[in-house]
DNA sequence: CGCAAGACTGCAGTCACTGAATACATAGCT
DNA sequence: AGCTATGTATTCAGTGACTGCAGTCTTGCG
């Protein structure tokens, strides 16, 4: 879903993007461990092998170590719904476009256990919550031009808003029931998109 | 709707409240003026006449001095809910529960500050994500109550989250619009909820 | 008045984070 | 292969958020 176009990107962005996901994946283990505020940057690195400067050359922030944050375009969030068939109307090419990202998302063992590190350490959830914004705000776009309107419509921005909301239950639903298959992720977000689309009429 | 029993509560604990109120102000007005990030806790503390010490001896971190998290009860709001008049859905209870805070809100000067350090300044939105979390937990438990289901409820989850969602969409219109008059925020949440109902259908 | 509790202070220390100068490996060109 | 330019990692020095501790001063109460 990001870039398909550098089959092998060369030795140094390699090299980069290891170290990259070692510090991740390091900082995420052991924030898991210990909890995150008594992991130290000097911890993270000791064990990868680096200095604490590099560390903050690829996360901006300490938090930016446990939920990726990475190279994930949102443009081509915006493309993706632009891209959905025509027939489906807004709230459907959204909630499609979230459901393929879940898809793939389910695949990554490092995603699965940063969402564990989110539920074990709710203070982190608002460290999230930019990353959660920029995905929104590429949605609206999205849907903004899907619909012929602006990104400051109240109808863009209430579905938008409503679909990141729809991803976050049905992501909280998962891991709530963790006796379902790991697919049951999308399953869950079709749930609570019905949900939504039945205006939220109380349930007999 | 917090506390109604101190009618005095002491010459010591107003002395404590005034420089917490006074922190808070300096601190939210310097935000605004130079930026969160420039302002340092030293400078908040220089323009009220405390200690940096003291500072943390109120808020936990320097954030915490920009958005209140002061008392407000979230118990409140689960009796709140259910105290609705029983022939409201339970999204419509919710609402109405949530537009009631906002109208007592819009009549706060800090509140309004605070609202627009947030808009100038959206790498804040996350701290104050755990408040967020809180109110909306404490939704859910009361249409849980409602409904007589569980709080891990979908359809509880869902409508909870999303009337937050609601609210956050509607003062963000409502600070988009400053040229209608102050009452006007609850507007934006009757409009928001009005799509919400739809299901979200795309309009004509 | 005298005493206990609590709010405030100063200090020392840890750690997150940044800018600048530098060493080093890689990429691309000849 | 050799040379150069570019980007990555490192070291160093410094700022500022935040904490624990020990001690002072104010307030509340008997």
């Amino acid at each position: 879903m990001t870039a398909r176009d550098t089959p092998t990107p060369g030795l140094r962005e390699r090299k980069k993007a290891a170290t990259r996901a070692a510090l991740r994946e390091v900082a995420v283990r052991l924030g898991r461990e210990h909890g995150p505020d008594a992991v130290t940057v000097e911890a993270i690195c000791a064990e990868v092998d680096v200095s604490p400067r590099t560390f903050f050359n690829h996360f901006t922030s300490k938090d930016d170590a446990f939920f990726g944050a990475g190279p994930e375009g949102t443009t081509d969030l915006t493309d993706a719904v632009v891209a959905r068939p025509a027939d489906e109307d807004p709230l459907t090419a959204t909630a499609g476009v979230l459901a393929d990202i879940l898809d793939t998302a389910t695949g990554s063992g490092v995603w699965h256990q940063q969402l564990l590190l989110l539920r074990e350490h709710p203070e982190l959830l608002g460290r999230m919550h930019a990353a959660t914004k920029a995905t929104e705000a590429a949605l609206a776009e999205g849907i903004a031009r899907r619909t012929d309107r602006t990104v400051a419509d109240p109808y863009v921005l209430t579905t938008a808003a409503t679909a990141m909301t729809a991803l976050r239950v049905a992501v909280g639903l998962w891991l709530d029931h963790p006796e379902s298959p790991e697919t049951a992720a999308r399953d869950h977000l079709d749930g609570v998109v019905a949900l939504v689309r039945a205006g939220l009429a109380p349930p007999p």
